[in-house]
RNA sequence: GCCGGAGUGGCGGAAUAGGCAGACGCGGCGGACUUAAAAUCCGCUGGCCGCAAGGCCGUGUGGGUUCGAUUCCCGCCUUCGGCACCA
């Protein structure tokens, strides 16, 4: 026998006849099916650790198994190169951020090549290269003209450390997703995507992601956030004006007791009287300049001012006064509130505090005896939010509510005071950014000609290599003139650049089209490619863009649909997303100090070590802690293979064996090898990739028990063969060694993932447990064909059940075939 | 508060359709090999009682359905994630 087994030997061997080889390159020209295999771009941090490895760990699994199964596998990966760490990096160090991106990509490049993760680099994408992001800007210029980006001076959300603004996706409680930083409000300037056009599309296409986590279906299902309720006007004492409010109850539209409008409500100036003009003023400045934080913080105890004027409901002449307070948002539904004390926690609550009258107009039905009984023995029995009858409403008195809120609404409709309407939460996406390191808005203002596109013809619009970074609130670029100073397209004259840059997130909303078709020039992709590969078959990434990079790339993915240039309305058939990895109870990461680096992994362990470890720690959807234990025990087994087959096997395809001459250890063994193929197949399609791996370790027990038994035989080898191409999708190298040590032809990652015999794999014996009352008192090992009949009467004449039954009368027998026989006494 | 997921040995986890709870791995204990160790190999390893045969308990918790429940139903506890003044 040889060395043993030696990673550091056969790793970088074979790493590098891959590479020679473009073991993954594809064409559109192949006969096979195809299937494209995505795992999400990675910013280019510069250096990557276990953490990160499990993505890709997995999706080169994917890739390489079904490669084996004979489809032409598209398996890409690129960057997505654009963003604020390494622009950050230029500002602390003065290394300008294309060479610190450039230098992280190669660096990386070369982590995954140790790791033995396979790609056809010659589809290689990066967002932050003009021939990338001259398309990102073709692609805005396309929106543009669809009318889906526009521009709007808008409170926006601001960074003060980023020192930009960011999407509402992008604040999390309140805080910069990036940074952590307490986001405020800053009024600007800014262009938007207008998504929101595309949420009843959004929201309705979730049904058809059948392959996606239930997780972030919800997840996107809450962020659009449709509801279904009606607009309503209402009158103003005075004044010929009217107030329209968004209310999902017009069945309680006789209990209005006060209308509240946000402070950024347009007509709060012309509603203020003179003598509250300074208290509501003050207040709206307030209001305006408290961050997401604060206002949350506040959130049970309501505040709101007087306006001094009345709103008059126009169901029944009632007048009521209006109120500002900041707990009515401006971007949702109207930004004005019907205020109904006795059926809203919230109205209820500041009714309470400013003693505005509370009118009940909904009661427990009259046989509703539970409801009533919870009322009264609530806390706050003027308060009553179920469904109901309604009471003190006019014409509509005794109507159940839910009956009643058509009613109304079909009766608001007729008089012309509102209409049925349905509100999203999802907002607009905000896509300007006041940072250098993005791709540039396309746009030049005229003074004569307005705002004008740049022309297809004069795309791309570089970013100006010598830039004064330093963050200022303003963009970069508004300090170089030569970029900002141009000529209008449309008449010649002088004219402005936009200075602001794209959000990156814009950038990763379409590269997967792109690797369709990576190096055209003259369009985006092509037709026919795109045609050829979309959508993307299995998507595999981070749970952290469940809403953000996800929902965006749905949304781009319908807009380039209904433009024409692309087949599927979603890109994504399949997600899986992976749970993270911990180590001492910390997520990995170069901040906290507790990252695995790949180079170390590599150097003591080995590739395959590392991905057979990771790929069996736990369910990959879930978060794992690492385990150097755990290492250790990958590790072993790959050992234990590499003895058992090293040098010893020999791959012979053309000895097939005749089954039926065999012994029983032999037609044990192959027995196991087709089940085994069986069981790792169905785990990898489940993605039940950990109990795969098991799956693999005990065939290789009983390998090993039965080598020692027989020495090698041809059911042996057999077994062998199937075994290294069960394990090449795990841990490849050693897979792709030992078969060319046992003598097998071209690379085991070409080879036909093995497929198994139903009748091989069916067992000839089975055991059936025995219980009495339910209670194992014994196993029977007997032949899978045995009658009912027999069984029972084997279990009858069993002496433990025998002793169990001590003589009492067998009342009913359970009989499940192949699985037990339960007396009952 | 609302929505969704999770809770199983010392640890990571398994149990695909209601039918042997704890596969596989880690750790631990015992043994073989060795002058010794490492490496490797073999055996045992949920708890309690028992010399043993065997018995009892056991999948967060309390109920229920069932011949039979980790699995289904109802209540509760803990925990993670999402949404949250969205009218």
């Amino acid at each position: 026998m040889r060395e043993r087994y030696n990673p550091q030997e056969i790793e970088p061997k074979w790493q590098a006849r891959w590479a020679d080889a473009k073991l993954y390159h594809v064409t559109e020209s192949s006969h096979k099916p195809h299937f494209y295999s995505l795992v999400m771009f990675p910013y280019p941090s510069g250096d990557l650790h276990m953490g990160h490895m499990r993505n890709y760990a997995i999706g080169d699994l994917v890739a390489r198994y079904k490669t084996m199964q004979g489809f032409n596998v598209l398996n890409p990966m690129g960057w997505d190169a654009f963003g604020l760490p390494a622009e950050n990096a230029a500002i602390k160090v003065g290394v300008h951020p294309a060479i610190n991106t450039y230098k992280n990509i190669s660096r990386m490049k070369e982590q995954f090549y140790k790791m033995g993760i396979c790609y056809d680099w010659d589809r290689e994408v990066t967002s932050c290269d003009p021939s990338y992001y001259k398309w990102t800007q073709w692609l805005f210029a396309l929106f543009y003209k669809m009318g889906l980006a526009y521009k709007k001076k808008a409170p926006a959300n601001w960074c003060p450390s980023c020192a930009t603004v960011l999407a509402n996706e992008q604040v999390v409680d309140g805080a910069c997703e990036r940074c952590g930083t307490t986001v405020t409000k800053k009024d600007l300037e800014q262009w938007f995507f207008r998504i929101t056009a595309y949420a009843d599309r959004l929201l309705k296409d979730l049904d058809l992601l059948g392959g996606w986590p239930e997780r972030v279906r919800t997840m996107q299902r809450n962020w659009i956030g449709r509801s279904e309720g009606c607009e309503a006007e209402f009158g103003i004492e005075g004044s010929d004006e009217r107030i329209r409010v968004f209310t999902t109850r017009p069945d309680t539209l006789y209990g209005v007791t006060f209308m509240v409008l946000a402070p950024e409500h347009p007509l709060v100036e012309k509603l203020t009287t003179p003598d509250h003009r300074v208290e509501v003023k003050a207040y709206a400045e307030q209001a305006r300049r408290q961050s997401e934080v604060e206002r949350l913080s506040a959130e049970l105890d309501k505040t709101g001012v007087f306006t001094g004027s009345y709103a008059i409901n126009l169901l029944n002449g009632k007048k009521v006064p209006i109120w500002v307070a900041d707990y009515v948002l401006m971007g949702y539904g109207t930004g004005a509130v019907m205020g109904v004390p006795a059926h809203d926690e919230r109205d209820h609550a500041f009714a309470h505090k400013y003693g505005i009258p509370i009118i009940t107009v909904i009661e427990p039905k009259p046989d509703d005896a539970q409801g009533k009984e919870r009322l009264a023995a609530s806390e706050h029995p003027d308060l009553y939010i179920d469904p109901g009858v309604m009471v003190n409403s006019g014409t509509f008195t005794g109507t159940g509510n839910i009956e009643g809120k058509q009613a109304i609404c079909d009766y608001l409709e007729q008089k012309g005071f509102g209409a049925k309407t349905v509100v999203y939460r999802l907002r607009d996406w905000l896509i300007s950014r006041q940072r250098y390191w993005g791709a540039p808005i396309p746009i030049v203002y005229c003074d004569k000609c307005g705002t004008q596109l740049v022309p297809d013809d004069q795309l791309p619009v570089l970013l100006p290599p010598n830039v004064d970074f330093r963050p200022t609130g303003e963009s970069p670029l508004t300090r170089v003139p030569e970029f900002v100073n141009t000529t209008c397209p449309q008449c010649g004259g002088p004219a402005r650049r936009e200075t602001d840059t794209m959000d990156t997130f814009v950038c990763s909303s379409w590269y997967y089209f792109r690797y369709a078709d990576p190096h055209n020039s003259e369009e985006p992709f092509s037709k026919d490619k795109v045609d050829y590969w979309e959508p993307v078959d299995q998507y595999t990434g981070g749970v952290e863009h469940a809403i953000l990079h996800l929902m965006y790339s749905r949304f781009f993915t319908k807009v380039l649909y209904d433009a024409g240039l692309v087949p599927n309305v979603e890109p994504f058939t399949r997600l899986f997303t992976q749970g993270m990895i911990y180590k001492d109870g910390a997520k990995m990461s170069k901040s906290k100090g507790n990252v695995v680096p790949v180079d170390d992994m590599v150097g003591s362990h080995g590739a395959d070590t590392a991905r057979l470890f990771i790929l069996f720690v736990s369910p990959p959807e879930m978060d794992a802690e690492w385990s150097d234990q755990g290492v250790e025990g990958s590790y072993r087994f790959l050992g234990r293979v590499w003895r058992m087959i090293d040098e010893r096997v020999h791959v012979d395809a053309s000895a097939p064996i005749d089954s039926e001459s065999l012994d029983e250890e032999d037609r044990d063994l192959l027995r196991m090898v087709h089940k085994t193929i069986r069981r790792v197949t169905d785990d990898i399609e489940r993605f039940h990739l950990n109990t795969g791996v098991s799956a693999i370790m005990e065939l290789t027990n009983a390998m090993t028990a039965y080598v020692e038994a027989h020495g090698v035989t041809p059911v042996f080898n057999e077994a062998a063969e199937n075994l290294l191409l069960l394990l090449a999708p795990f841990a490849p190298h050693i897979a792709e060694e030992l078969w060319h040590t046992a003598g097998g032809q071209d690379s085991v990652h070409k080879q036909s993932w093995p497929a198994y015999s139903e009748s091989l794999a069916a067992e000839e014996q089975v055991t059936i447990v025995l219980q009495v009352n339910g209670k194992v008192k014994d196993r029977l090992t007997v032949p899978v064909d045995i009658s009912e009949e027999e069984a029972k009467k084997l279990a009858l004449e069993n002496n433990r059940v025998k002793s169990s039954l001590d003589g009492r009368q067998v009342r009913r027998i359970v009989y499940v075939p192949q699985r037990l026989i339960n007396v009952v006494i």
